[in-house]
DNA sequence: CTAAGTTGTGAAAGCCCTTCCACAGATCAA
DNA sequence: TTGATCTGTGGAAGGGCTTTCACAACTTAG
């Protein structure tokens, strides 16, 4: 059907071992034969078979990537990173994504089958126990992204120091009755920024007051929705403490909300309440957030290094990378306060 | 290293086809020798080298994704679509997404390599037939989405249906003064929108006032974005001529743009002006947009079951599927006026 | 001028499956 | 009973590649 090394050989008059070696770049060839072979490979317009290759090289130039919210822009962005950097090292991705829980661990399952991929990234997800075990004990490189085991590389944000900058924003603009809109603390980096909130309040010297702080409990993203940030604020409003003048939001998605909930009850942003965020994806933007901004085409890319070179290197040390997010200043905490929030209507 | 079916064959005292022969479940067993044999392969942790199978089967249970604008809201819900179905049977995704459309034919490339995937699905891109042709030498199966060529499946919006629906909800709420915002005419929905906007102004018996036109010249998402957006308003605007009381958008993100500018010229949505736009990505949620759906998931789910069924039977006649988008009514319109738009600041 | 490397090459082995073919043993018809 | 048919099974072939091994044809050292 196709055509295969045996033909080129056979048309080039040499066998198929040195086909091979001209196809791998192997240098023990003359370049008479080399320049032969090519020359019939392009006139063939030969393409190797990657499962044979994969087959023979016992290694499959793929690797897998599980995302458990697929549709979040976080994990797209970050997708990104990592599908065009692999893509230009002539790996190919095998994408593992849902928006339901349940499926994540059949997806660990599938890529516990050695041979398949190269490696696993685990993107968002506390790694079970039992997986991580099975990942070692058959040698699966496997790195993780935005979550944590002590096990494997991972990569992820500093969310200590983006919400400590975060909240020294509001303080350096006069804030000091501060409120915490947060995720569901199933989430590691939901408790992580909660844990910075109250240690940099304290840090200046403030009083943490948990009437102003507002855990999601929706399951759905843990939390980082919409829906969410417009519960919890419809929530801190049932409990019918002083307003703060200003409130750090876990997420863009959920400042979102929060703006929206406020509004119902005639609170305007930043007018009357500033809001900070975190995420810095497309939607903060177009809603003139101020954020703490992730870099997550940086991070994808990062994790497509750091597992190439755990599959090179099986035995290097553990990696933990941390990134600090940046402070992007928009309309929502007052600068710049002639945008969507102040102008109109 | 990993379990064989040698593995299995020795221990339970079979040959080697028999042992695939129960992993593949051909009736050609004694019930007794199955048993047998499912247990060594349980106690062994046995897993099929997905490699090996696919040389020997000559399937390789995976498809491609070609997505020429990846971190597109619409296309990632289309994807999601595509990957769960996929994997519920189980095959495997490949991605090749990218924003700079330059990759997209190394791309288109790399599928052409027969072996590596069963077949191929392409978003929103037409194709080039040199392509075309090399897709159908070589008996690779391709479906395409969200755009067109004879001799391959496509799923598409219904953008003429999708498009005078629109266009007659403003009618119906007494419009007759309409503008259009399009997208790059190098897109085809954005020039089947325009196509059917004029047609149905004027089966209504209005008349096409060009100077109401906009279409973009951004090449960016063939001007599928915000800035895109803006940028038509503010031209729209420099013409001096008098403001329409709707606008026909062609994507929600775009009447985003539209409304930002809009408002900088103190016209306010939907008071002043009304909004219809095409997609009901999650933004238009946010921003409370009167909009055409497009089943964007659907689409996706109805793309695999195309290409599986294409790859089943290589001679089906060619389909062309249509769905209709579907009419979501919010504020923009005028309806419930106490959202966003009217509501404070 | 031998003995001991080099160098480039062809071909076999191996990667792990599926599938085909051959065959032993059982079953059936006459 | 004997030949024909069927059933379950073992094992070889084959899929397309990489890599090892052996060897012929040259070099080089002593």
């Amino acid at each position: 059907m196709a055509v295969t090394i045996y033909d080129i050989a056979r048309e080039a008059n040499v066998g198929i071992g040195t086909v091979s070696r001209v196809l791998n770049n192997s240098p023990k060839v003359t370049s008479e034969t080399r320049d032969r072979v090519i020359k019939v490979a392009k006139r063939l317009n030969y393409q190797p078979h990657a499962f044979a290759q994969a087959l023979a090289r016992k290694r499959s130039s793929t690797l897998s990537a599980i995302i458990p919210f697929f549709t979040d822009y976080f994990f797209i962005q970050v997708l990104q990173g990592v599908q065009e950097t692999l893509t230009s090292l002539g790996y190919d991705l095998i994408i593992h994504g849902t928006n339901t829980q349940e499926h994540v661990e059949e997806y660990l399952q599938k890529s516990l089958r050695k041979g398949r991929t190269d490696g696993t990234l685990l993107f968002s997800l506390e790694l079970p126990q039992r997986y991580a075990d099975e990942f070692l004990e058959k040698k699966i490189p496997l790195v993780l992204v935005d979550t944590y085991h002590p096990s494997f590389d991972s990569i992820r944000t500093n969310n200590f120091e983006g919400t400590r900058i975060a909240i020294e924003h509001l303080l350096s603009l006069g804030h000091t009755n501060i409120g915490m809109i947060n995720a569901n603390l199933q989430s590691s980096p939901a408790r992580e920024r909660l844990q910075s909130f109250k240690e940099t309040l304290q840090k200046h010297g403030l009083e943490v007051n948990e009437k102003n702080i507002v855990n999601s409990r929706n399951i759905k993203s843990h939390g980082f929705t919409r829906e969410s940030g417009f519960d919890c604020m419809q929530e801190f409003y049932s409990r019918n403490v002083k307003m703060p003048t200003a409130f750090f939001v876990s997420s863009d998605v959920q400042a979102i909300g929060v703006i929206g909930a406020l509004k119902e009850h005639q609170f305007h942003v930043p007018n009357d309440v500033s809001i900070i965020s975190f995420d810095d994806i497309e939607l903060a933007d177009h809603f003139d957030l101020t954020t703490m901004r992730q870099p997550m085409y940086e991070m994808g890319e990062l994790a497509v290094k750091k597992i190439l070179q755990r599959i090179e290197n099986p035995a290097a040390p553990i990696s933990l990378i941390n990134f600090t997010p940046e402070l992007i200043v928009r309309a929502s905490c007052g600068a710049n306060k002639n945008y969507i929030f102040s102008a109109s209507n």
